[in-house]
DNA sequence: CCACCTCCTTGATCTGCGTCATCCGAACAT
DNA sequence: ATGTTCGGATGACGCAGATCAAGGAGGTGG
């Protein structure tokens, strides 16, 4: 169809040009953070296109062979990982400026798909170009420590959050970390919209669908947030804050 | 008094021994795994020795300042968050040839603390200076990189246990890891001590005291596994990891 | 030997949240 | 409009596992 044509080719185009890390509203937060210019313009030159992910679209799938990390552009996703014959399990959500895939370099293949919640751009950084890189930019090897690291910091966090929290600090814990993240990307940490489904949360937090929707209503009677379908106004962050706190 | 101190000789002789890579038992497990000889013994002159920490003493505390990652060498240790007015929370155990401390790179502060077992020896491994030596060993950068992605990959394992796998699972879970990791070692898979409580246990995986001991008796008579006190039998392997997928 | 402590076990009761069932509304195709 | 599908809300009920309570076993010091 030639209106789907055209609409790539300029989708292409903006590509071609957001694509420099220089350019990108997301340098202070990504992986060349630390990388004066000249270093940052070698970091780039390995950076590879993508086209963007429609809604449901896999970035990857479980168990394919590791090759690259990516970093999210714009747009958002979640890892899902599944067990023998048992359910989905949702892992991780992904936010502009994280990256994807760095528990995949251990045995070589994807322990998860990661699904895009919405439409979503990705920078692909193949990985043995990007450790090769690390070699002669310690400050790009340091930037990759400390991304891991962070990683397997709010894993702990979320083990936590699994094994002690009650059901409302899940969902309180859920909403301010979201606005932290948002508000550390520049946008309001007060309004914002849900990418993903009640079910996508519950199954996150380890939770029922009919569970987040209770609580859900439970948080707007109690005047804490307004919600309307995916759209979410926070309206005592504080509170929300204390409820997320594991004592009572 | 001179006993303890003729002691304390004989451990600091044998450790002064043992503390080359080249001789350690654990050295195909471990973070030079990937080395060859004389890259070995780059990476060997950057490890420092301790003495040994007996049960109950931390290796670091929760929140002192990052400096140094550390392989544990014999013994055990448990990684132990307080948050705010909480409980504590376990959230690792560490067995021979693991790689303590890499959560604290991120924030240059450890998020936990590491407590002993049992009697523990350790490698302590600078991290500006293994950073440093990664440089110049890609092996050694890989393998960093790889125990890094392996703790991400087991660590949403956990979170699958934790939110989606009933106590029946999550004991037999347990055992099963502990079996797989011993026979790594060299160790038997079958019998074993465990040298941590139920009680931390229990709060590892997300569980109260009683349960634990209710299920493992559970166990017992069902005739999986034989346990007394620490003392572990595993008389039924396979019927422990049918128990462990999370499908009924 | 006894007192004390820590770790573990076992039983009785309670409860948070999962499960099941139903219904509502929005988006979309017919 | 009308049916269909999908995401979300709400109510009734039951159960896995927490909590409370009590007792046993081993280890250590007096």
């Amino acid at each position: 169809m030639p209106v789907n044509a055209a609409n790539a080719l300029g989708k292409r185009r903006s590509l071609l040009h957001e694509t420099r890390c220089q350019n990108c509203s997301l340098s202070s937060l990504c992986l060349p953070l630390a990388l004066e210019l000249e270093d940052m313009e070698q970091f780039d030159a390995i950076i590879r296109r993508r086209s963007p992910l429609k809604k449901g679209e896999s970035l990857f799938r479980q168990g394919s062979a590791f090759s690259s990390v990516f970093a999210v552009r714009s747009g958002s996703l979640k890892q899902v990982t599944t067990e023998g014959s048992g359910e989905d399990q949702v892992t991780n959500f992904y936010l502009p400026s994280e990256l994807v895939g760095l528990d995949g370099i251990d045995e070589q293949t994807y322990p998860g798909s990661v699904i895009a919640l919405e439409t979503t751009t990705v920078c692909e950084i193949p990985f043995d170009r990007l450790d090769h890189l690390s070699e002669q930019l310690p400050e790009l090897r340091g930037q990759l420590y400390r991304s891991m690291s962070k990683e397997l910091r709010d894993d702990r966090k979320m083990m936590r959050l699994l094994s002690r929290k009650t059901a409302d600090q899940r969902l309180a814990s859920f909403f301010t970390s979201l606005s932290d993240r948002f508000r550390r990307r520049g946008y309001s940490p007060y309004s914002f919209r849900l990418s993903m489904s009640r079910a996508d949360i519950g199954n996150y937090l380890g939770l029922a669908v009919e569970t987040v929707s209770r609580i859900l209503g439970r948080f707007q009677q109690q005047g804490l947030v307004e919600v309307s379908g995916r759209e979410v106004n926070i309206l005592n962050l504080e509170a929300l804050v204390a409820q997320a706190q594991d004592d009572h």
